[in-house]
DNA sequence: CGGTAATCTAGAACAAGTTTCAGAACTGCT
DNA sequence: AGCAGTTCTGAAACTTGTTCTAGATTACCG
């Protein structure tokens, strides 16, 4: 693969947060992330061409590595787009389980079927995710963060969660990004990975307040 | 990256399955193995130079890539013959706990110390394992296979295990993976991952054998 | 041993990610 | 409007994974 190297030398706050972006930057950057997520949506990581995307997308190579400065940032912030609406769409009808472990399950089996609609988009992200290096960590940390939100909305807790349950918060979300790559890799099939989500959610329950270890 | 686009066409079963193996090309089989573990020890995937292993391991670039269709392939066989190793050293002494969760958990931990020690092989192998698409499953199944193996005999079962117990292990395997890839982007701490393997195993308890819901 | 097919070598060639650079276009500021 | 600094463009160059080719070598068979 190309210089995936990376060890960002010079710094380049260049989107999340420093300047605030014109109008003009803000369109591009828009641009950019709409043309990867079709891209993405046609054959997966490996049709998000960074060529392709820039010419698609109206902007100069250059210009692309300057918002994104690798093919897996642009995807992880394709995600990032994508998990958004995802959170959106998913607080609009929250779980109609009972048990925390039980809402959970069907957030995410409903997150599932979202992503089965669109595989190879799914396919790009996941891939970036967990190919991710050093140098995507903030990126890949706020896609964690909003992943982590979703869980913990679709518990439906009154008061914060213990830290128990954060934990099992973090084992499920392990699970999830596993199982979907063994699906999307074709090692597991949907029913499977229905069975490790279920089984993995079973934690929730096992570690809500007040009960014996 | 480079063409990682892979869709084998030409049936090329070399190494796993069909012929035998001549001496000499075992032996070179072995010496690529050696080399790649040894480049991955350096500087982890991105150190792990095709055109490397090949000079190194004195054997023509062609060759390389008949033995081992894509980087990686060359990986994941690298982790096979990792895993094997490991799973002899573990075999050797069992895990002291009692509770089968308790057991796992050590001997995962016990992995875990062995790969702090060579996280840039870690990283490699990790990496290519969860980067690895279709084409290479077969392998990655093999990987899984071995991986699934260690943890049921850190359980030191007497019988077979349940359907549940399989499942818990499934997601154990999950959990495994994904948090070594958190621990290896520095986006997880030695002791979080400690504590995730911890959670993650009380589902081995929780679905032990003559036990309620 | 001689012949033939499979394997191996050296090296060029190709593909896609990434970097670089000179100049054009745009921004903010006075 | 005019200027200094940044951003953008277009195009070439560079890197590394992957493929291809022509010619040696080797392995196997009668």
């Amino acid at each position: 693969m190309g210089n995936m190297t990376t060890e960002s030398k010079a710094a380049r706050p260049t989107l999340p947060a420093s300047p605030p972006l014109t109008e003009r930057q803000e369109a591009r950057r828009r641009r950019i992330l709409h043309t990867s997520a079709k891209l993405a949506s046609r054959g997966g990581f490996d049709a998000v061409q960074m060529r392709e995307v820039a010419e698609s997308s109206g902007v100069a190579l250059g210009t692309l590595y300057r918002y994104f400065p690798s093919k897996v940032h642009l995807l992880v912030a394709t995600m990032q787009d994508q998990l958004q609406h995802m959170h959106e769409t998913l607080r609009k009808r929250p779980p109609s389980e009972q048990d925390p472990g039980a809402r959970v399950a069907q957030t995410l089996m409903r997150a599932f079927r979202a992503l089965q609609r669109e595989p190879h988009l799914a396919d790009a992200m996941v891939r970036a995710l967990t190919f991710a290096d050093r140098s995507v960590s903030p990126e890949v940390d706020t896609v964690s963060r909003l992943t982590t939100a979703i869980i913990l909305d679709a518990m439906g807790l009154d008061g914060p969660a213990t830290p128990e349950q954060l934990s099992a918060v973090r084992v499920i979300e392990h699970t999830w990004h596993s199982a979907l790559i063994t699906w999307l890799s074709g090692r597991a099939s949907i029913a499977q990975v229905k069975i490790d989500i279920e089984t993995v959610c079973r934690l929730i329950d096992l570690t809500a307040p007040g009960r014996e270890r």
